[in-house]
DNA sequence: AATCTTTTGACAAGGTTTTGACACTGCCCG
DNA sequence: CGGGCAGTGTCAAAACCTTGTCAAAAGATT
């Protein structure tokens, strides 16, 4: 895993940069914001670390860019910028963590790996559970009252989706772009179909997937 | 979205509980792990705040417990007990943030929303208030006086044109226009029948949509 | 070739929307 | 002041559209 390490502090930059390698990841240092695009376009990290205060570019800015172009890898502040008002503005800027200083080495990495955990799910240890159904979408798998449901590559997608939503009903339109592809138009009854079959699997007498007419389909919760 | 709030402390627990209820959350209050847990197979709620100091089960247990079911909902700690032991046990766990108490509702809110931000990418779900009358048009759904009422598409486009508009009147063309569409002329009835319906379903003694004779129609406001 | 998944067509079921008939209201005008 | 008229409210039936379901065809995979 890389990081990108921003810091105007070069003793700091060190330690920490020091502390990452021994830790197994491998780190690329900037000592502006500047610098810190400039990597990022080279190297594309799987994780940055932004310093607020730095001379020419700060923080923010940065973080600003990096989220015109990626919306995924995340992004820590670590500052001593620490009040209320600039945490605020760091995680609304669209950062995953905002760390104080003084930190302690083992937060930090406490908080890096968390954050690397969520962005990049083991395959096979995803698992997602939807009222009393648990689903292993990397195995196409799902159980439901202790009986096994063997899924369909389809079916893992259209859960996936129902899932992110959660409550919220989503839209035949959005059923087609995001488990068939923005330019597929089967006819009308196929979603119905697909629709029939995750019921029948993974139904047991209550109603799971909820129908919104004329909208879509929701998951109940 | 449903946040599933666990605290020991009474007072704690009501005054967090109430200010996500005004940001528009909804809410369910666990005094306890074992209630959290109970809670959790029965809401399923989209994220998940967990203190760790309580009787009983407490919040690592708690966690624990969570992650070998689901691996995505968020789940944030919100602690007294933080020193950096504390805290990296609690990422370990999988949980996705720690936040320290005492804190500032502007960090917990910031921190939440970013969590939320990053488990359901797309949009949050839009909710319009008129008069005592709350609307969430992505779900097709509102509520009157704790009384929930479904609605059509065509109710909710309807709802929000006149919402737009505020206390100034909407032709009736303007809603064929909108609401139906350029090109079509229903029955002169038609309009008359929805702004009915509407009427019926949202309104509780007091008039809400209000006739303009010779124009159309206005939401009272 | 056999099997599993996906798509399609036909029809049924169920909901929403539209329509027609008629009652009611407010406004203009004699 | 009161009748007529256009605009609106209300009800119930009809028309319409969306979705559920089944069975079979088409396409993929092995």
């Amino acid at each position: 895993m890389k990081i990108l390490l921003t810091e105007d502090d070069p003793m700091t930059l060190e330690a920490l940069g020091e502390l990452l390698r021994m830790e197994g990841f491998e780190v690329v240092e900037a000592s502006g914001g500047e610098m810190a695009l400039k990597l990022w376009d080279e190297v594309h990290p799987n994780l940055v670390c932004l310093d607020i205060m730095m001379p020419g570019m700060d923080g923010y800015e940065v973080c600003r860019r990096l989220r015109e172009k990626d919306s995924r890898t995340p992004i820590l502040f670590l500052s001593a910028k620490n009040e209320e008002k600039d945490i605020v503005a760091g995680l609304e800027l669209g950062a995953d963590d905002f760390i104080r200083k003084p930190f302690t080495t083992g937060e930090v990495m406490a908080r890096i790996r968390s954050a690397l955990r969520r962005a990049y799910p083991e395959k096979g240890s995803r698992k997602i559970q939807m009222s009393d159904v648990v689903i292993w979408p990397d195995e196409l798998r799902a159980e439901q009252g202790g009986r096994g449901i063997e899924l369909t590559l389809r079916e893992v997608k259209m859960l996936l989706l129902l899932e992110e939503r959660r409550s919220l009903p989503v839209s035949r339109d959005e059923f087609l772009d995001r488990c068939w592809g923005m330019d597929y138009f089967p006819d009308s009854r196929t979603l119905d179909q697909h629709i029939h079959m995750l019921r029948k699997k993974i139904e047991s007498g209550s109603e799971l997937i909820e129908t919104v007419r004329g909208v879509g389909y929701r998951f109940r919760g």
